[in-house]
RNA sequence: CGAGGAGUAGCGCAGUUUGGUAGCGCGCUUGGUUCGGGACCAAGAGGUCGUGGGUUCAAAUCCCGUCUCCUCGACCA
């Protein structure tokens, strides 16, 4: 393409940011639809990302403690029913096996929406003495649930995540665990994923489907909405009840277990693009990026350049850093501008001239900026990869607090959530009031704000119970 | 599930109003010249027009059915 017939190949982030989500995951390769409705298939640009989050996050999982084990993903239906607010939350979305084996089975046979009513079935059958406690089990795995709209990554019939399931002797302990586990999530969006969240204890309303308490994390996408980026849950008795997960205790009586469970999936894949993203496209965080280097070598066929990549690329890779040599015959520009889109966190350009002059031009993708390094000084690019991460952070985390704002009634709520902010608002705690927010505004309570107190309900005016963030959300 | 939009070459589209046997751009292949922000020349390959039926001498085009995808709303990691 002649540089003045170029044309944008993504919607303006700006103007058409859902357009732009799109554009880029689709333009980037990071994903491609499926072709049964809502499905996607994960392509290695993108599954290399989740390579990245899965090993972090498992590496974090086992330090505490948590084994990896696999369950299967049909579960009998009348394992879904034994739970009741759970079977009413998940029945109108799971997909359900009628026939199989040429001949319809006798019972029905759901593909798993989430696996609490197989793993507990199965934590009954292991659970028998106090001292089997705490049972702490992680399964990376996919999961189906029939939404009505979907999107790559935020929201898709079938998807991969993991999901951790404890029981525990007691409810203390078990809460506890389900708040740490939130700390865990969190820590790993700050330092992984360079994304700073909200966490804290959803309202009844949106909690879990049989749970006591759901916690969940919360990450403000480019346009100000907000994404549940993991939850953890407190289930209190209710699983260990509903399939016997019972042990003898310390003073030889026979009780139930407390359990709680996590999860985060794919979606979270969906949250840093939209949160890091810009007008050029991805700008990955280095510590899951595919590549963190890409090594775009200038006239590439004159003497001795390519082998000059290949020994910078060696180098670079010796200290650990993922590079990309693009030694392919596409113009330097197009590269650029590729790469650029891919979301690479350093290009290294080297040409005829940085060769002779010891030098090489180093572009970061966050701020796009360049400068001229030393040829062949790693320690350099390891620095500034670390730099990037620690600056992409700050600027998503400057962006977010800069856009929660405070409201006292339900016309500067909508007015707050209508301009892309996180709105900081008292409640009683009467779900008719939450109800009347999301008519009135298109919001919901993402999480309680443990750490600010409004006084009044945004809604009914009456004193506040709580103070609540309220946002439009994916 | 309600409202819109779209299925024609790998991708993006034109052609449908007024039926006449399929075209453009990008990409791809081969060779050559290029290379510091989407290079250029030359020669090529590639499509039973989503699908089933109907009308007609003749259907991408007209009629009926059907499937799928996308977007927006009510539900959700």
């Amino acid at each position: 393409m002649a540089k003045n017939e170029f044309v944008k190949e993504i919607a303006d982030i700006e103007t058409d940011f859902p357009q732009w989500y799109t554009d880029v995951v689709l333009k980037t390769k990071l994903v491609d639809y499926g072709p049964v409705k809502g499905t996607m298939v994960i392509r290695p640009y993108g599954y290399a990302i989740w390579e990245h989050i899965q090993s972090e996050l498992d590496r974090r999982f086992k330090q505490m403690g948590v084994e990896n084990a696999y369950f299967p993903m049909l579960i009998p239906m009348s394992f879904l029913t034994k739970e009741a607010e759970h079977v009413e939350g998940f029945a109108p979305e799971v997909a359900v096996v009628t026939h199989a084996g040429g001949a319809k089975l006798e019972e029905p046979l759901v593909v798993r929406p989430t696996s609490e009513t197989i793993i507990g079935h199965m934590f009954g059958k292991w659970v028998e003495s106090w001292r089997d406690l705490p049972l702490r089990q992680n399964q990376w795995c996919n999961v189906m649930r029939w939404e009505k709209t979907t999107r790559p990554f935020l929201r898709t019939s079938e998807f991969l995540w993991q999901e951790g399931h404890s029981v525990y002797e007691t409810g203390e302990e078990a809460e506890a665990a389900t708040l740490q586990m939130l700390a865990c999530y969190a820590d790993f969006c700050k330092n992984v994923l360079c994304m700073p969240v909200l966490t804290g204890r959803k309202t009844e309303k949106e909690k879990f489907a049989g749970a006591v308490a759901t916690y969940g994390m919360e990450a403000m996408m480019h346009d100000g909405k907000s994404l549940q980026a993991g939850t953890t849950h407190y289930m209190g008795q209710n699983f260990a009840k509903a399939f016997g997960v019972q042990f003898t205790g310390r003073e030889g009586t026979l009780q139930y277990g407390y359990t709680m469970s996590y999860g985060v999936s794919t979606r979270l894949i969906g949250a840093l693009i939209m949160t890091h993203g810009d007008a050029r496209g991805l700008v990955l965080p280095p510590p899951v990026a595919p590549f963190e280097v890409v090594i775009v070598p200038i006239a590439q066929k004159k003497e001795g350049v390519l082998e000059a990549t290949h020994v910078l690329k060696e180098a670079l890779e010796k200290a650990g850093i993922r590079v990309k040599l693009d030694d392919s015959d596409n113009s330097p520009g197009w590269k650029f501008n590729e790469w650029e889109m891919k979301g690479v966190p350093v290009r290294i350009e080297l040409g005829p001239r940085d060769i002779e002059a010891g030098k090489m031009l180093v572009c970061r993708r966050d701020t796009l900026e360049k400068a001229e390094y030393a040829l062949g000084d790693v320690e350099a690019v390891s620095a500034l990869l670390e730099t990037i991460g620690r600056d992409m952070y700050s600027r998503a985390k400057a962006r977010m607090e800069s856009r929660i704002v405070e409201a006292d009634t339900l016309e500067a709520l909508l007015a707050g959530v209508e301009g892309g902010n996180f709105v900081r608002a008292g409640w009683c705690g009467e779900r008719a009031c939450e109800d009347k927010v999301k008519e009135f505004a298109q919001a919901t309570a993402r999480v309680f704000d443990e750490t600010h107190t409004m006084g009044t309900c945004v809604c009914c005016g009456k004193k506040a119970a709580h103070t609540l963030f309220f946002a439009r959300a994916y």
